[in-house]
DNA sequence: CAGACGTGGAT
DNA sequence: TATCCAAGTCT
């Protein structure tokens, strides 16, 4: 960049006047403002926007959020994906109620110190909330970075995003909340990653990528790896009680979640009845087929009803089953079933 | 560091 | 249809 406090200047001029109207810009409270920052994480802006909305209803302060049911958090949260980010998110907010009065810090180390809060939403909320100056380095912010700078190095690395980041606090200017975010309004509004509008772009005379005619070759990224095909067996398993079995999903993906049982599709029913302790009937009634894509993973499922006159413990009424938090994944499925 | 982790929009 | 990628973080 030619000249810092131009480049600045420009930048924040056309923040000011081009900046959308979003719900998080209309509050100063850092909770709401962090909260955003999570719902905003690999999500679009269009998106979250609801969630965002019945969030600050259903938790409009830190006690609600860290008091409320996990369960009850989840099903809001249903839909949005990165469940983990709900449950990081609780327990953050747990540590703000106990250990700092219920106030979000503005202190850089002990908010980074907090779940979920990595290099991005600690910059952000740090200097949105209370204006300390880091940068807040996203997707938008790499890609904007990379062309002005020509900078071919590869953007997927946690080394080149730290190296990114030092640059931009090196330049930062005062006023770190609006800079942050007009240089992520930038990226997500003219500095796109297909048909950049440059001819519209207030920092084009700074722009190395502009210049050299590579504004098209930038950012440099590595592939994304191909996704795992997995085969699922899904059963709608029923007793004479218009109830189904639901259960919890364990491990790591969609954990938390409900889901009906689900095996690899050269599971035997057999070996099903074992693991669940009951007899089934199974008049090999197919449901449907369902295909959902995952970041790393795609399932390919297929429905079956079974029924059985035994008791389980996951059996659940049918008229509840709109009650629990449910991937989308499932619901694809569930909604087969119910047509 | 590489891989796991959801879902939907855009081309 | 296939691919990218969106206000990233955790393990």
């Amino acid at each position: 960049m030619l000249n810092i406090s131009d480049f600045n200047n420009n930048l924040l001029v056309w923040y000011q006047a081009n900046k959308r109207d979003l719900p998080w810009r209309r509050t100063s409270d850092p909770y709401r403002i962090w909260l955003s920052e999570v719902m905003l994480q690999q999500t679009q802006v269009i998106t979250v926007i609801p969630y965002f909305e019945k969030f600050i209803t259903n938790y409009p302060d830190i006690d609600s959020l860290a008091d409320a049911d996990e369960g009850r958090l989840l099903k809001d949260w249903e839909g949005l994906g990165y469940y983990n980010r709900i449950r990081n998110f609780q327990t953050a907010v747990k540590e703000v109620q106990n250990t700092y009065d219920s106030k979000v810090p503005d202190d850089p180390d002990a908010f980074f110190s907090l779940k979920g809060v990595g290099p991005y939403i600690g910059g952000a909320v740090q200097s949105i909330a209370f204006n300390n100056l880091l940068a807040a380095v996203d997707g938008n912010v790499l890609r904007v970075m990379a062309r002005l700078n020509l900078d071919y190095r590869d953007m997927t690395k946690a080394s080149v995003q730290k190296s990114v980041k030092q640059n931009i606090e090196a330049i930062m200017p005062l006023e770190a909340g609006d800079f942050n975010q007009a240089l992520m309004e930038l990226g997500a509004t003219i500095c796109t990653p297909r048909a950049p509008k440059c001819i519209m772009c207030p920092v084009q005379g700074h722009c190395e990528a502009y210049k050299a005619g590579e504004v098209a070759s930038l950012p440099v990224k590595k592939k994304a790896k191909a996704k795992k095909e997995i085969y699922y067996n899904v059963y709608f398993i029923l007793n004479d009680n218009e109830e189904i079995i639901l259960r919890k999903q364990e491990g790591t993906l969609l954990q938390g979640m409900y889901e009906l049982p689900k095996y690899d599709i050269d599971t035997s029913v057999e070996s099903i009845e074992e693991e669940l302790g009951l007899t089934l009937d199974h008049p090999n009634l197919h449901v449907g087929s369902v295909k959902h894509v995952f970041t790393h993973q795609v399932w390919y499922m297929e429905g079956y009803v079974l029924y059985t006159k035994d008791a389980h413990p996951d059996f659940i009424s049918l008229n509840e089953v709109e009650k629990l938090p449910m991937s989308k994944a499932m619901q694809k499925i569930y909604r087969q079933f119910e047509g």
